[in-house]
DNA sequence: CGTTGAGTTGACCATCGTCAACAGGAGTGG
DNA sequence: CCACTCCTGTTGACGATGGTCAACTCAACG
């Protein structure tokens, strides 16, 4: 069941790296940097460097030397592991206030694209480990996120393993909206700038069974397709299908 | 010098609190307490109970209070969640060396049973995070551990999302081949302690398909179905098979 | 307008799930 | 020792979910 393979733009983003200002920083609550202090901040924030990507630019390559960690503060990235024949499982979608460089030794374990625009705080990976080993507190901070990440990946392990395509695309949304909510408020409109097949690839489903659920669910009445992202309109419905 | 292995196979009965004796640990090197050295083993020593679990008991449930975590010493326990209708998910099987008590808050975030006899070190909740709190080199062990763990889930997403039933199982197959070779030794022979209903539920297939998997192998000369566990006899097919 | 790429829909099909029968081993009791 | 049940695992027949292939629409862009 090989998949489409994935055509990898190589474009280099156009690094602009403007002075990092943490302390008006929207997602710094949200992110591993609520663990400092104000002063601690300001060692942190010599070290970032904020770097705009351009939409479908890459991040970094699985299997790259791992030189650089990122804390994404605007916009989608796409984190995903290609088998040797191009089938692809897209791992993760991070959104601002995720932090790229947990599941990472030497060298990285997935590949991360912008989807959009997206704006990020890099680390060099040597000066981002020297500050965690003095400061216990960010490597608590840091393993409280691994921790949190591996929830979400025994969910979707779930997900991938035991679920239908209707139920797989609900969650989806579900948990879509769920994470939106936490960055800019609840709401119904359930914003989806990946492609379709994206979702498929996250899923563990193909683009035409991630539209045809989709047309199915409309049709149900239980969403409602808009350009870029679906309302849940018929939220019970959509919840009883995720159920987590 | 580190490694003398212990012949003496003490089988306690249930619950039964031995003395902990962490020098002589089988799996000290392999597990969260390499971190340590013997003057804190001892700190720790004096927190952690040696308990056995009878096989097909369970150590702790999904939605419990996680009062407690777990350094499996001995055997094999599976990591399951489960639906409201009954739909089971294996997050994974946990081998000696093995740490239970990452993907958890205050509750377990998975249910988990011995298979066969099961021996572990069990701290209270509560004193281990106080140490680690001192220690910040068992909290960075830790944080490995648990992007180990996360690397190892990311690579089951790949896995069940999009690997054909043949390859789930020679991939399955290959990973255990692997992981038991860090604990007793290489081998071509790979055992399976766990019911066919457990690799199932591991890899998002039914009984059926695995059984019939593992027939259609050893039809092909790839495997020789033994019992309680596989020889594989076209390993270099099967590592094909495998490809991570 | 033609081209391109994303998304949708339909027809068909294969992989894997469902249902059912059966085999073999372990335990039990006569 | 056999008869019986229970349990796990295997195999076969059949079917459904979701994949494959292809045609089509539509918007963006030259």
């Amino acid at each position: 069941m090989p998949n489409s393979p994935v055509k990898l733009e190589v474009r280099r983003s156009a690094c602009c790296q403007a002075k990092t200002n943490c302390a008006d920083c929207k997602v710094r609550l949200l992110s591993v940097c609520a663990a400092l202090e104000s002063d601690e901040l300001c060692v942190l924030e010599a070290l970032a460097k904020t770097i705009d990507f351009e939409p479908k630019t890459n991040l970094f390559m699985q299997e790259q030397p791992a030189d650089a960690v990122y804390n994404v503060t605007e916009g989608m990235v796409r984190l995903y592991k290609l088998l040797p024949d191009g089938r692809r499982q897209i791992v993760g979608f991070a959104l601002p206030g995720d932090f790229l460089g947990l599941a990472m030794d030497d060298h990285y374990g997935f590949s991360a694209d912008a989807i959009g625009t997206v704006t990020a705080c890099r680390f060099s990976r040597e000066a981002f480990s020297n500050i965690v080993d003095e400061k216990p507190h960010l490597l608590r901070r840091l393993h409280e996120f691994a921790t949190h990440e591996l929830h979400l990946a025994q969910d979707q392990m779930v997900m991938l393993g035991r679920r239908t395509a209707e139920e797989k695309v609900a969650s989806f949304l579900i948990g879509l909206r769920d994470r939106w909510a936490r960055i800019s408020g609840a709401s119904v409109t359930v914003s989806l700038p990946m492609s379709r097949q994206d979702i498929a690839d996250f899923l563990g489903l193909t683009i035409e069974t991630v539209s045809r659920t989709l047309s199915q669910l409309a049709r149900d009445k239980a969403i409602l397709v808009v350009p870029d992202g679906v309302r849940l309109m018929d939220v019970a419905r959509m919840e009883a299908l995720a159920q987590v």
